[in-house]
DNA sequence: AACTACGACAACCGCGCTCCG
DNA sequence: GCGGAGCGCGGTTGTCGTAGT
């Protein structure tokens, strides 16, 4: 493959644009068309490589490009149409007229992934931040308890602690396997309707926390005992997250329907002994990026221990 | 006033895709 | 089907302005 990079031209300026070269490339294109980019400059009277034209052309000196701030619906549709594309510049500023794929992407890495950032909420994700190092203590506590589990005689109640703890790193794993999925659903196929900023809540962003998936005496074992007891298993309660304090609430479903504002909830704190989320998943839950409030109400999904403990399954996952 | 750190954004670079001979 | 040319895209770097010390 033989095509020279632009750098390797040789004498061909680099830098900055002078408002003496803008003007040979605007009255060129205005003139001619752009046609071949390759061919451009020289066409132009310009000492720059093509790729440099179209880029300065493109980024800053058609005509229709909008400048200046971006206001408050185009940053909430950026965020919108990123958690679902994900870094696809070019395809999110085809829903913002006038802006290009680069302002979007520096606007991105300047301002709105910034400020995901300091609010709890991982920017790739679009949802509260799970990564290695806030997962590690979990991870040592796993491995103390299998040890722990390897020096006792295996009797029938080592052995089911044992099938536990299988589990445990079962889901685990998945979360890691959904984590990755969920990048890759953000998929250009979505359809325009769901896209559409005017049409869509541009404030919602979905997770999924289900920890109660693990049964006590395994919470207990990997040393999520603030987790262990909050609730029966196949009960899922609804869980509440506050970005601010980092911290989840849980209410049993009698305490959501029933006893309104002055329920005592039992609340869980992230701490290091508790465990991370175990799966991302889309469902029906806001968020409220620009003020920084985030109360995501997680739905009980009863099928989800279904899918995940079902053996074959996690079997083929896990081969 | 001089220096440093940081943020914003323009521009560059390399890769991958598409088109065409 | 293959290979080269051209283009578009996303990640990264460079440059400039400004706030802080």
């Amino acid at each position: 493959m033989g095509r020279p990079p632009c750098s390797d031209d040789n004498g061909v300026k680099k830098g900055p644009w002078t408002t003496e070269e803008d003007e040979k490339l605007m009255n060129y294109i205005q003139k001619h068309g752009h046609g071949s980019w390759r061919a451009l400059p020289k066409l132009a009277g310009l000492n720059r490589c093509g790729k440099s034209c179209r880029l300065r052309w493109t980024n800053y000196l058609k005509p229709d490009i909008k400048r200046g701030k971006f206001s408050q619906e185009e940053e909430q549709t950026i965020l919108q149409l990123h958690s679902i594309l994900g870094n696809k510049w070019s395809a999110i500023a085809k829903h913002l007229p006038g802006r290009t794929d680069n302002e979007i992407k520096n606007f991105w890495n300047t301002h709105l992934r910034k400020k995901l950032i300091k609010m709890g909420i991982d920017p790739m994700t679009h949802r509260p931040r799970t990564d290695f190092f806030s997962a590690l203590p979990q991870l040592i506590a796993l491995a103390n308890f299998r040890q722990f589990l390897e020096q006792q005689p295996l009797d029938d109640q080592t052995a089911w602690l044992q099938s536990e703890a299988v589990q445990a790193a079962k889901l685990q794993y998945m979360q890691s396997l959904l984590h990755s999925a969920a990048s890759i659903v953000a998929s250009p196929t979505t359809t325009s309707s769901s896209l559409n900023p005017l049409t869509t809540d541009l404030e919602q962003i979905s997770f999924l926390s289900p920890p109660q998936m693990l049964s006590p005496r395994v919470l207990e074992g990997i040393g999520g005992t603030e987790l262990a007891g909050q609730a029966p298993q196949n009960q899922m309660p609804s869980i509440t997250y506050d970005h601010s304090i980092g911290n989840i609430n849980v209410k049993s479903d009698e305490q959501r329907h029933g006893e309104g504002e002055n329920i005592s909830q039992k609340r869980m704190l992230l701490s290091e002994n508790s465990l991370p989320p175990l799966a991302d998943m889309p469902a029906s839950n806001t968020c409220d990026i620009s003020t920084s409030n985030c109360n995501c109400i997680i739905s009980p999904l009863p099928s989800w221990s279904e899918i995940l403990l079902d053996e074959e399954l996690m079997s083929d996952c896990l081969m």
